[in-house]
DNA sequence: AGTCTACAATGGTTTAACCATTACAGACTC
DNA sequence: GAGTCTGTAATGGTTAAACCATTGTAGACT
């Protein structure tokens, strides 16, 4: 018999509406910001029961695709892609597989190396004028004494994210994201810096913004490497000191 | 008054019941291979309907904590943590924000360098027995004709993924399997490859897993950083031949 | 020995009702 | 008039009970 029959396959409901609703967003059919229609017409829509429909909608919440929000005007809403998920997946993993604050800290090593080298190829003059503003404000909070320190931490923060913006490959801030967000999960208690770690950290921070100012990819490279490098090794040290955690 | 109420608030039931397994799974209660009880028991268990546990059990599913069967012997069997949720996360990201093929291997070159060179100073006897051993294979099946040439390109995979477990940092793995899952989505068609390219891919691991045996780490990522870029080339230029896609 | 059949266990789906949260408009009070 | 209460409607959250679909196993049939 000739006749070629393939499965009967009977989808699973749930993930056949995942699958339209996600298309029709990564396809920019609906565009973040939209609303979908309430559960009870999209059961309409789809010939599904609301139990049905609801797990599809909880798949593509875990999905970061949409936000179900509460009361009237409530319902789906699309949301903007952001790189949250891939930071929660990548804790996931890590907790499951034991992987290391040295781990992570020695491949931070090697992405922030790789961002400050594009970055300082490819910075216009728009982005060096940012770049030292930033560095001007973060010196700014040095100086007016602790209460501020926070906010220097911060500073320190927004210019790796604006080193990677500059660096133009939008993957770098995914993974830079990801990472960063693993890092804290360790550290956070950790952060409370003192003075000399602080100018530490600007003369690094100053110190790759030159480079990339000046286009000298080797040396930005080498700066960033070298002050991952530094601020881990003293987070390792601290950690040792307060061994209860 | 001097009383403090804090907020009534009722957390959604589904989550409690997501953060409870969760926790149980990633403290190593219970394992991967378990089972958890039926989904009418886990509904007694947590004083919840079927419904509502349900939404939370699809969440597990979509973190990839657990894998749902059907049947007889069905239920929700705790899973082993692997990198195909981050590859999927990652794809969503790609797509919503435009990630070209070219930021994709820049990427790759910079991840591909640092893990020969990590593996060309972390490499035991083992290691490096293995890594010439499928280096022979590849060797093998490049000579013995085009119907095999699929073989050899699975082995070119596989060489990576070995490095990168040889470099001793488990995020490697993560990302090189998440990166090379997305390239793929791009690629897959243009992947038959034709001999000379073979072959040059061919001297191209070589070198590399020379260099790694041989422990000069500054040349097995700067063999592993050019072997990613030639590849990409090649596939950029083979894109352009055939621009239906 | 091999095949069929009935059954039980389990997840998949539907339905209908009710609860909780929220925005808004209109009534009430001062 | 300003502020506060109150009712109402829209929406998601939860429950419960029933039935369908898939699959392994044991026992009956040939």
């Amino acid at each position: 018999m000739g006749v070629h029959f393939h499965k009967a396959k009977q989808n699973r409901i749930y993930q056949d509406v995942v699958e339209q609703i996600q298309t029709a967003i990564l396809d920019g059919q609906i565009v973040p910001g939209d609303k979908l229609p309430p559960e009870r017409e999209l059961c309409e829509m789809f010939q599904a029961s609301r139990g049905t429909l609801r797990e599809a909608l909880r798949i593509l919440e875990q999905k970061s695709l949409i936000e179900i929000r509460l009361g009237m005007n409530g319902g789906a809403y699309v949301k903007d892609a952001n790189a949250e998920l891939m930071a929660e997946n990548l804790a996931i993993l890590i907790q499951s597989q034991n992987v290391s604050l040295r781990h992570l800290a020695e491949f931070r090593e090697v992405v922030e190396g790789a961002v400050a080298e594009l970055a300082a190829v490819r910075a216009t003059a728009t982005d060096k004028r940012k770049l030292a503003d930033l560095i001007g404000q973060a010196a700014g909070y040095r100086e007016q004494g602790p209460q501020l320190w926070d906010k220097f931490v911060h500073m320190d923060e927004k210019i790796h994210i604006e080193l990677a913006c500059v660096a133009g490959n939008p993957l770098y801030r995914f993974i830079h994201h990801s990472i960063h967000k693993n890092i804290h999960r360790y550290y956070d208690t950790l952060l409370i810096v003192g003075k000399d770690e602080m100018e530490e950290n600007f003369r690094d921070l100053s110190a790759i913004v030159d480079a990339v100012v000046t286009g000298d990819a080797e040396r930005a490279k080498r700066c960033a490497a070298d002050h991952v490098r530094r601020f881990s090794a003293y987070m390792e040290q601290k950690k040792r000191l307060t061994p209860d955690r």
